[in-house]
DNA sequence: GTTTTTTCTGAACGCATGTTCAGTTAGCGT
DNA sequence: ACGCTAACTGAACATGCGTTCAGAAAAAAC
């Protein structure tokens, strides 16, 4: 046998990267095989290779694509003026974002240190810019006095932090809907900042 | 070549859990090899199962001492009468903790997943019961009116997990002291839970 | 000083790994 | 209708894995 009825349908691509954003966020990246993933997409383990040079290519692809949705998704967000609503804004987006990838943001979470040098640098930056966008907020608030933070950095650090853990617990199938978890969390961050 | 000289000090096991504790946090469960293990303690891989009787009990035991440690040493903590001053004892607490023991605290984060069933269902309850110590402590001040939350045990897991991100960004070669730090994250768990 | 016990070596086991590649076939362009 | 090419198979490669175990040697017990 060689080329199997059916494929080329141009969709193999797409389903590599979907099983291997399944199984390595579900067991790990170090654990997952090649031949994993291709009996997940339905084909043997070399053809993988049309599609990603290596497997550490594909866990980077993974990172780098969430990484970008993150951000565009953001720049997307027309920023309030007020300190107060870009916070709120950021809060309810951050935990609306990672809650709708959960595969993703494990991954993205977990699997740093699986990345070889130079691609770690670059998903670090893009990180390390998201934060960013966190901090720019805060400080504005800080300056015109609205908000009460004793070092800026851990804050946006720590505020991440927080909301970030709500994938690690939260199910559809529980008793609060999304919007009710982002308003708890929200007035949670609201007050760490001192807006009371 | 058998017994070396020098060996059986009693100290070969104490430090297989040390290079097995190091490896997993630096490199992950999945990716060390019992070699690697072996080589890190200048021992043959064989000589390990004297030790454990496999990798699987290796990572249980390094996460049960871990938790173990943390719930006897929070035990060991005599617990304000006052909300307020339970909650900043807690805090502070969980901060030097975890600052204490980077290698343990990863993995205990990150390897919950490589644990089969039964040991990972044991590891679940410790963790479980240490976010009780924290329900508890905001349940007190919930019910005299001192703390303001909407849901008290997201509350907890959004405190936990803002304190326990702290271990991802500080180095002792920074600028701020442990101290320094505990202080910035208290001011902002007090203003989180109500505390004006 | 001799025996017993503990600790380790070194080789071996079967099996899984990431990756390559010649060969085969299905679908596309003409 | 037919050739071309993209997509895939299946086998192979060297290497590494967790684990076992007979034998050797050092330490402990007597």
């Amino acid at each position: 046998m060689a080329r199997t009825q059916g494929s080329y349908s141009g969709t193999t691509g797409p389903r590599v990267r979907a099983a291997a954003q399944k199984l390595f966020a579900r067991n790990g990246y170090a654990a997952v095989s090649m031949r994993q993933i291709a009996a997940d997409v339905g084909v043997q383990a070399g053809a993988l290779y049309n599609y990603t040079p290596d497997k550490q290519a594909l866990l980077f692809d993974l990172m780098k694509q969430h990484m970008d949705d993150l951000l565009s998704a953001r720049a997307a967000q027309d920023v309030a003026l007020v300190p107060l609503a870009a916070l709120e804004d950021f809060t309810r987006f951050h935990i609306r974002f990672h809650l709708d990838r959960p595969d993703a943001v494990f991954i993205a979470y977990m699997e740093l240190r699986n990345l070889t040098e130079p691609h770690f640098e670059q998903i670090e930056q893009l990180r390390s810019a998201y934060e960013d966008e966190l901090t720019t907020i805060l400080e504005a608030g800080q300056a015109t006095g609205v908000f009460e933070l004793l070092d800026i950095k851990i804050a946006s650090r720590a505020v991440i932090a927080m909301l970030t853990g709500v994938t690690t617990w939260y199910r559809d199938s529980g008793a609060l809907s999304r919007v009710e978890v982002e308003e708890v969390y929200w007035q949670m961050v609201r007050k760490a900042v001192g807006m009371t």
